[in-house]
DNA sequence: TATGAATGAGAGTTCATTCAT
DNA sequence: CATGAATGAACTCTCATTCAT
């Protein structure tokens, strides 16, 4: 005798929760698999709907894409931007330190937030990679670098666009690192060292 | 009338060449769409075979991106480990300085190289990426970081870590913004500035 | 100007029964053309599916054979050991010789539905011939070779086995030569001269 | 450093040769995995040489086939006819009995030889089957009726057809069996059982 | 004669997507 | 809104066969 199953799937749902659901079950898998692994079977089951309802929601997996990964990568990556601007009054040595780790812990925190969608996005194909990084990253590394011009009191915009790629790089490593070790990640210390080596070089 | 075609293909080629061919236009198919978004079709039309041809030299689509992209990658990678290890006996600091110099520019040659590689392998998906890691990034890291200990005198190993991480992001950064700005690298300039900003901050 | 034309495709049958019809043509195909001579594409039509439609109901095409020719094969191939067990208590040689006449009924008849199959299954490689001779065929000629052993009053189990073999051959036989000549099979007329064979030998 | 590696293909051998090699390993294959399991690459490596060489030999596939499966079974299965037609003159019970223990047992011989061959090619698709039935085993069935309706005074053609096609059932099914279960058969024991079975029933 | 290299045709299977309910 | 059923298109891979040497 067959006994009915109680499906454990909560049906009608508003929308907006529903999509949202969607969206993060979406995010999950992409992350884990890329996204041309990533089976809309794998995101439908992760989300616990049926694959037809991800296109009531979404016209195409790519647009799925768009709302997991892509359109969240360019909210986050620009918060930094906002804050990072008010170098230039800090008078003495000591306090310009200062404001100097607070943006880069707001780096760092970016980054730890922003890094399974960066590589997500950035490295599904060379293509969208490029797109990404000219629309999406590099604007921001221009604004980091005039920052950094003016906070740094680096006449040479080449070198401060340098500068703003090594403090990309820097955040990007550690936390990379991290993530691939699996190990919780200690904001504040990450951000030191690297205010630390940006200004002083390997202690 | 018909005009007997004269096929522009090489045919009957010797196998090593031909073999090698085939993993060149793998790897540039690989790298412009990733392991998943790569198609066999595309593969064999870059390497001007037909499709069957493959499978006479490799038996499967994923052991034609191993001998792509993951066996140079591990190759690659190999070579800055051998040459930076012999920091210890620098007697003055401009010698120091002129023997990191020397390594990390050895360091960023390699990055260079092995940069399309490197996300191509690592962020096809998180599962093969975290074991990239783990058996060809990290240790590499570690190498690097004991001789940054020895090198720059520092005790903690944990901070020598992080130095080494900082060399590899600070590279790896640089050689991503060339690459996705279609601009060519100027190593010099580029291991100069790592340098200086690794052993005195932004100057 | 188009018309829109109406398919004479049932669609959206309840599972059971489009599994039902899959199950059936593919067992028509099989028959026909062996488990390596069926194509996936000439099942889907005979079910008018498309072969995409399959592998909803099957993972593969060997899981197909196994359900439209092996199970059923194995069901069928059941069913003469349960009847044929209680030649003992027969007193007169008439009676005998009833019994005897009814379980070769039985035993043809099984091998006139079974016949398709059983050659399907046991003809189509060597390797699978034995498995399914050892495991579905030989038990059950051990079965009628005991039963024969007690109805006959045969003591030499050897003996025993070679009547048994001997039925299967004989009704083998028979039904193979009405497939092959595409004649109807008078099963009475057929068990009839069987039992009187085996009973007396040749008139 | 690689050593050459002599081969141990006998190369440039007499055509004919060659050929009976070809057809020989082609039979080897085809009977262990059926018309369509076997493959060319298959039957070239058990013939010790290479694919193109067989089409030196043969046109298609099938044409090996025919050659290797259906010629030597339609050659075989000749033999019987010729030497089982004298038993008219036969005068005694006892003279009759061992004629017919002659024939049955080149009979038996005769499938002996002929099993691999003739389940090979009757049960590779439902057609072929026909065919072969039709015009190799059903006129041999025939023959062997006539034989038995002088040899046993039937003069219902019908019966005889029976007898003869049972004489086929009986040798079938203990070839099979010992087939299968890897058994020596001892061929007199074997027309023993089946003369005394045919002659006067289960013992 | 024989083969190493290559391929056209097509196999089984997967997947994003659609449609009727 | 959500789904169960179904599919078009395309995928990776295989196989009988051919061609140039």
């Amino acid at each position: 005798m067959v006994t009915k199953k109680t499906k454990n799937i909560t049906r009608r749902l508003p929308p907006a929760e529903r999509k949202q659901q969607i969206v993060e079950a979406a995010r999950r898998v992409f992350i884990r698999m890329g996204l041309n692994g990533a089976r809309t079977k794998d995101i439908a089951e992760e989300a616990s709907v049926t694959e037809p309802t991800l296109y009531i929601y979404f016209n195409t997996k790519q647009d799925l894409f768009d709302a997991a990964i892509v359109e969240p990568l360019q909210k986050l990556i620009k918060l930094p931007k906002m804050k990072g601007v008010d170098y230039a009054e800090a008078p003495s040595a000591k306090e310009k330190r200062e404001i100097c780790r607070t943006a880069i812990k707001e780096i760092v925190t970016s980054m730890a937030d922003v890094y399974p969608l960066l590589i997500t996005a950035q490295f599904s194909d060379q293509e969208s990679g490029t797109a990404i990084y000219n629309h999406n990253i590099y604007p921001i590394l221009k604004e980091i670098g005039k920052a950094a011009s003016v906070g740094f009191d680096i006449p040479d915009s080449d070198y401060a666009e340098f500068v703003a790629l090594s403090t990309f790089g820097l955040s990007f490593s550690i936390v990379m690192h991290h993530h691939y070790m699996n190990l919780p990640l200690d904001i504040d210390k990450a951000s030191d060292r690297i205010t630390g080596l940006l200004l002083d070089g390997v202690a």
